[in-house]
DNA sequence: CCGAGTCGAGAGCAGTGCTCTCGTTGTAGG
DNA sequence: CCTACAACGAGAGCACTGCTCTCGACTCGG
């Protein structure tokens, strides 16, 4: 996307280098798509022309490539998530909500394969890097906002609901977090719970659990969004 | 475990392959638990103090190998969970339920590449074979059959809830199996959300995920089964 | 214009899944 | 009891992987 950068020509070096990996990540998805989780670095050369020592000019590993595709799948799931969020009237709650939740199933069906990377079994080698919880927070952090803007209009009951001493402790640091706050704490438990059954139910269907059980797996996941939306109060 | 087999003395060579085989299981299973995803063949081969061309002679694949591990990981989760189901009286529905929910979380939690195994994102290479959904099917019948209990004990009410053409055509099919027949329509949707949300759940919290926002991750996962069993209706 | 840094190619190392061959050994049939 | 056969383990080897190192060619800033 940003080809020039900062300085506009800071060098025709410079440019070709972030062209390069541009190409290579681009490559590099593609394969990913075509056989799965297992990347291969020298296939992903080759297919560029290049011999695949020259690919660790632009990437110190294979891990750090995948790193680098995590890095964007955040990032391209996340602005995907606010845009269809916030072409909703911000009035209408409920559509926010499920504009937020469809808006996630449509790109993982979309890129099946990095949707697996970001949100699958965990690779063995590497742990994610500290600075992804930024990028993965973006849409519990979409979801929580439209959660506050429900309870400030009166949407959501909150009154006599009980949590164990324990959880209460986990949600108030939650909390803590500025895109976690000003919630109580029973509707942030609710919306953990949403955010992590939405993850389920898509997860489910692009694993291709689904496959031979349900035919119109859209229509199942907007009943299964409507009893998330009924337990949300929304 | 069947050591002997059918024929409790069919002869020594027989004997110890079905040992062997056993052993190599038990030492890919170790393998799994400690480097993640990616058995290497010769490593457990090594690890026997074999030549990895030998352990040919009792898996002619590695993913075969791997297969044989899912089926048995299927195998111990069913059991587990039939187990702990069937310990409760039967007239406790919601105990059955809650049960069966804390079954599974429980073996993942104690075997968590093996759940990462049957549950995480499919590996690439190899299709499950088809004589897998069988026993990937013994957890949803407990629950359904809990659910049938519940309906026949008039708990659950079925009134009034309209559900879209497609996706009923889907349930009627489903209905068919004879695991999930005679559920009410809306009973066996919101049952099939309840397994989603299930393994959501606890793939959320297997997986890391739940990491550094939830420390008592039990609490959290009772919460989610309250409100999950309050869908339910149980 | 020239030294310094960047780049791609190639060779090479250790590891992988898998195949094939070759002696050895247990076993079943005569 | 003996023999022919099948099963077995070891070893070599193939194609592939991630990754390192070296070596020329190139670009670019001073």
């Amino acid at each position: 996307m940003t080809i020039g950068g900062e300085h506009p020509a800071r060098g025709l070096r410079a440019r070709v280098r972030t062209e390069m990996v541009e190409e290579i990540k681009a490559t590099a998805r593609r394969h990913l798509a075509a056989e799965g989780a297992n990347l291969s670095l020298r296939a992903v050369a080759r297919d560029l022309g290049m011999v695949s020592s020259a690919v660790y000019r632009y990437f110190p590993s294979r891990d750090a490539l995948l790193t680098a595709l995590v890095a964007d799948a955040h990032d391209a799931l996340g602005q995907a998530v606010e845009r269809a969020e916030a072409a909703v009237p911000r009035r209408d709650l409920r559509g926010r909500w499920l504009a937020s939740c469809h808006a996630v199933r449509a790109w993982a069906l979309d890129h099946p394969a990095e949707y697996a990377l970001i949100y699958g079994s965990p690779v063995p080698g590497y742990a994610a890097p500290v600075d992804m919880v930024g990028p993965a927070g973006r849409i519990p952090a979409v979801l929580a906002s439209i959660l506050r803007d429900a309870v400030a209009a009166g949407v959501v009951r909150t009154a006599g609901e009980r949590l164990p001493k324990t959880l209460r402790a986990d949600l108030r640091r939650m909390g803590a977090d500025p895109r976690f706050a000003d919630l109580p704490e029973p509707v942030l438990a609710r919306g953990m719970t949403g955010w992590i059954q939405l993850l389920g139910a898509v997860s489910f269907e692009v694993f291709g659990r689904l496959e031979a059980l349900i035919e119109d797996a859209g229509a199942f996941f907007d009943q299964q969004l409507r009893t998330m939306a009924a337990q949300l109060g929304l």
